[in-house]
RNA sequence: GCACGGUUAGCUUAGCGGUAGAGCGACUGGUUUACACCCAGUAGGUCGGGGGUUCGAUUCCCUCACCGUGCACCA
């Protein structure tokens, strides 16, 4: 027999030992040789610079839960970790590190300051995944991967190559989103639309071909009237026709602009007139370019006023400016009026800054493989879990736009073209540099990060794990990067594996406070998991967040169910040291010696394996969890282990005997089922009670269920019964205020040669009796049960008023229901078109209703 | 503006045509052969409002309200 086990769970050392030795025994390798059936999943990769969040713990907790369960399906598995290079995010980290040094990522030079954020990398980066380790993930850790490992970084550059020599890349002068914190290009994905109260300008261009009548026009921006060259009606806006192909004064710096007709015009909206600066706005840029209008770009990369604003403006902010210029404007008596204004402001997603549309040479990519990725989604081919992703994704994919690709930054993939020194036409787009590098220079960007993670999944792998895990099964992830990340996958994998690269998407909901905010840094609002794990345990935590995260929907994230996943370790735990307490494990249950009780238990876990099975299937997590929790609570703990209580007392040897071996059989189950959840405790407790020398992570799942032949209807039916009767009892008990601790006679009439020993004990009868002839005086307390008539006879306790009073308040309660059903009954309607069944069991209720209601009555009357 | 979710006990939620279920919290009683991270029991719900379909609607349809998310607009 193993050593005593203590009476309250500790995860600490035991998560720290198991996962230890996991990786000693070298567990979660995967072997590409294995004959075994493959099953695969890609992390998606965190942050290097991350640390772990909710959000984290929940996306890894269902990838290691798919993991683990595959393994244990006898798969070789191989879930394949590793880390982004997170362009914007890692670079600011360590020029936030160099500023506090007072230095600059200019001091270092490109190479040198590179060289620092790989320093930078070693040092720190990568904490996530050490914390990855501590919730317990069985990645494969040998085969851990960086976005800009050497070998990947090959692959980065190979597709940019290929794909520009395809003729889907293209360089070009565009407007773009820009970044004027990190001075960066971005692509439309990030950037975030915020609702932000600003204002509108009310004001007055003079008509020059008409001195003193003026254009009245509304703006958001005056701070850009610098680069107004033009002013736009809409054609058929009969208040301003006249004055189409005339001229305004724009007045600073002062400049004749045109007046052009454009549809782009709502009319509707503020004056129906439209200041057109295409430098520093996307329509504007488009109506620039349709009437010939000159680009004037008054802003800096760095979000201030340049040279072009006029003098006054130079190297004010553009928010400064926008004061500034509205100020002059009044000045000047220009400016009409100023009406306070909603609008939707594009904010930079890692800036957190209002991105401003900027005109400037960027890389684009013409996305590749569009019609097949709508083709692989909308077939289910890779099959969306929930589905209603699919419309999202459609909608966004059927409107898609050509990506920049392009970054303004030092970390990242160099982009692999080179301009000649001479010839700044001739270029040169290659992994490998030209023979004469001194005559060319190499583009200064980077590519964005997400260009690199698109490759994901198979940039990964090499050849043979490809051959064996590619394509993969499961891919996991919230839904904010399915246009960043999992529809760009799917096309890289078709440009470039020539087929899906994940079976199923499941997408998690977002976590968010009570308050059913978003989790956030600046709100203080999320917990630190590695916290919880420290006060709860990892499989707690895991099991406590599972149990509330429902398919595909947003979780509420409260800290008391993850003390529920704790207290429900804590259960399992006592429960096997309760087993434990009575001997060694007993294998095999014998089908001749099976009570009642263990049939009904056997059942209930049969039915458990089925809902499990089912919410695998559906990718139901939740009801996965769920499932376990509710049959191991309550009908093993709750129920079986108290009746077993009394059968493991039984001067039968055989009857004590075939209880152990019931309840190791569930143990056992219950262990395995659990495993892929809490992985550490199911594990310390399978070794522990001797279930098996190796470890529970290769235990077959194979056949779960109890014999069939175990589960004699009957045997389980009077089970039930019994329980029902017990609930009865202890309720009669507890209106009579007796305490559950005080034994008291209970009698039960009945004419029947059941073995009601577990019920007496259950109802904690001293003494019990079974009399079909019980001669039951007035006033004693009485309650119906399925087993019969139960009578609590009690010392000195006879009050007729009480009883009577108690039976009244249980007929009315009968009655109320009795006429539901007799009402229903009596619709012609309902017995008419209902199906039968249902009829036939409103018929029986309210059989059953009478037959108690009789024996009720009977009670009373006399 | 368009689309997709959601609205069930004080809180977190399950159910999705045929007697509304759980956990937490509240209340009552409890050191009973593991577990107070526990056991037994009680109270608490016109299932967001209105209309429709149906013998019957929390469940299906329409509509409104509110909350959330995405997309578009964003002068």
């Amino acid at each position: 027999m193993s050593a005593e086990i203590s009476t309250a769970y500790e995860p600490k050392s035991v998560e720290e030992k198991w996962y230890r030795i996991w990786l000693e025994e070298k567990c979660f390798q995967a072997d590409p040789d294995s004959r075994k059936p493959s099953y695969s999943i890609v992390i998606p990769p965190p942050n290097v610079t991350g640390v772990l969040t909710m959000g984290h713990v929940l996306n890894n907790t269902i990838q290691d839960v798919l993991a683990r369960r595959a393994r244990m399906q006898g798969k070789e598995v191989l879930w394949l970790p590793g880390t982004d290079h997170a362009g914007i995010a890692t670079q600011n980290v360590v020029e936030k590190r160099l500023r506090a040094e007072g230095n600059t990522k200019h001091d270092l030079g490109r190479d040198g300051f590179v060289q620092e954020v790989w320093k930078w990398k070693e040092k720190y980066g990568g904490i996530i995944i050490d914390q990855l380790k501590k919730l317990g993930c069985s990645c494969d850790w040998s085969r851990e991967r960086f976005t800009m490992d050497p070998g990947y970084s090959r692959i980065v550059q190979e597709t940019f190559v290929d794909l520009y020599r395809k003729g889907y890349i293209y360089r070009g002068r565009r407007m773009v989103n820009w970044d004027p914190l990190y001075q960066t290009a971005l692509s439309d994905e990030e950037v975030i639309p915020v609702s932000t109260a600003g204002v509108l300008y009310f004001m007055r261009y003079e008509v020059v071909e008409n001195p003193g009548t003026f254009l009245e026009i509304a703006t958001t921006r005056p701070e850009t009237l610098m680069g107004d060259t033009g002013v736009a009606v809409n054609p058929s806006d009969s208040r301003y026709s006249s004055f189409i192909g005339k001229h305004c004064w724009r007045p600073f710096p002062r400049a004749k602009i045109p007046i052009v007709a454009d549809e782009a015009i709502d009319t509707e909206f503020g004056t129906g007139v439209l200041k057109v600066t295409p430098a520093h706005d996307k329509l504007d840029f488009q109506i620039g370019q349709r009437h010939g209008l000159k680009i004037v770009d008054v802003l800096n990369p760095d979000g201030t006023m340049n040279t072009l604003a006029g003098e006054e403006f130079v190297g004010l902010d553009r928010f400064e400016a926008r004061k500034r210029a509205a100020e002059k404007l009044g000045e000047l008596g220009l400016l009409v009026r100023e009406e306070a204004y909603q609008n939707n402001v594009g904010y930079s997603e890692r800036g957190n800054v209002p991105i401003e549309p900027r005109l400037s040479e960027q890389w684009f990519l013409r996305y590749p493989r569009i019609r097949e990725t709508i083709e692989a989604v909308s077939s289910s081919q890779t099959r969306f879990r929930p589905d209603r992703w699919i419309k999202t994704f459609e909608h966004w994919i059927e409107n898609i736009q050509d990506w920049c690709i392009s970054r303004q930054l030092w970390w990242g993939h160099r982009i692999p073209v080179w301009y000649h020194k001479n010839d700044p036409d001739r270029v040169h787009v290659d992994i490998d540099p030209p023979a004469d590098p001194e005559n060319w220079d190499q583009d200064e960007d980077v590519l964005d990060t997400w260009f690199s993670s698109w490759l994901w999944p198979f940039a990964t792998m090499d050849e043979p794990t490809r051959k064996k895990f590619y394509p993969t099964q499961d891919l996991v992830t919230a839904p904010d990067i399915i246009f960043f990340w999992v529809a760009r996958m799917i096309m890289a994998s078709f440009e470039y594996q020539g087929k899906i690269p994940f079976e199923n998407v499941f997408f998690t909901g977002l976590i968010r406070d009570l308050q059913g905010r978003k989790m956030s840094k600046s709100l203080g609002n999320s917990p630190d998991p590695l916290d919880l794990i420290a006060r709860y345990g990892a499989d707690g935590l895991r099991f406590g967040l599972m149990r509330i995260a429902p398919q595909g929907q947003d979780i509420r994230f409260d800290e008391k169910q993850i003390e529920e996943g704790r207290n429900f370790a804590n259960k399992l735990w006592n429960a096997c040291r309760f087993r434990q307490l009575q001997g060694p494990l007993v294998e095999g249950v014998l089908p001749e010696k099976i009570s009642a009780f263990s049939a009904c238990v056997l059942d209930c876990l049969n039915r458990t394996v089925e809902r499990v099975e089912n919410g695998y299937a559906n990718y139901a997590f939740t009801e996965v969890a769920q499932s376990l929790y509710e049959f191991f609570w309550s009908d093993f703990c709750d129920w079986y282990v108290e009746a077993a209580k009394t059968e493991l007392q039984s001067s039968d040897a055989a009857i004590v005997d075939n209880c152990l071996r019931v309840l190791d059989f569930v143990l056992g189950r219950v262990l395995k089922l659990l495993h892929p959840f809490m992985p550490h405790i199911t594990e310390e407790l399978w070794r522990r009670m001797g279930f098996g020398s190796g470890s529970i992570q290769f235990a077959d799942l194979g056949n779960l269920r109890a014999d069939n032949r175990l589960l004699v209807p009957s045997e389980i039916m009077l089970a039930k019964q019994i329980y029902e009767a017990t609930t009865i009892v202890r309720n009669l008990r507890a209106e009579y205020r007796i305490p559950s601790s005080k034994k008291v006679r209970i009698v039960l009439k009945a004419p029947t040669q059941n073995d009601f020993s577990v019920f007496a004990r259950l109802v904690n009868a001293g003494p019990f009796e079974v009399d079909p002839d019980f001669d039951a005086g007035h006033g004693i307390p009485f309650a119906l049960t399925p087993l019969g008539q139960v009578f609590m006879p009690i010392e000195g306790l006879v009050d007729l008023a009480a009883e009577r009073e108690r039976i009244a308040k249980e007929i009315a309660k009968l009655e109320a229901e009795l006429a539901t059903v007799q009402a229903k009954l009596a619709n012609k309607s309902f017995v008419q078109r209902a199906p039968s069944a249902v009829v036939a069991e409103h018929r029986q209720r309210e059989i059953n209703f009478l037959r108690k209601l009789e024996q009720l009555r009977e009670r009373t009357d006399r």
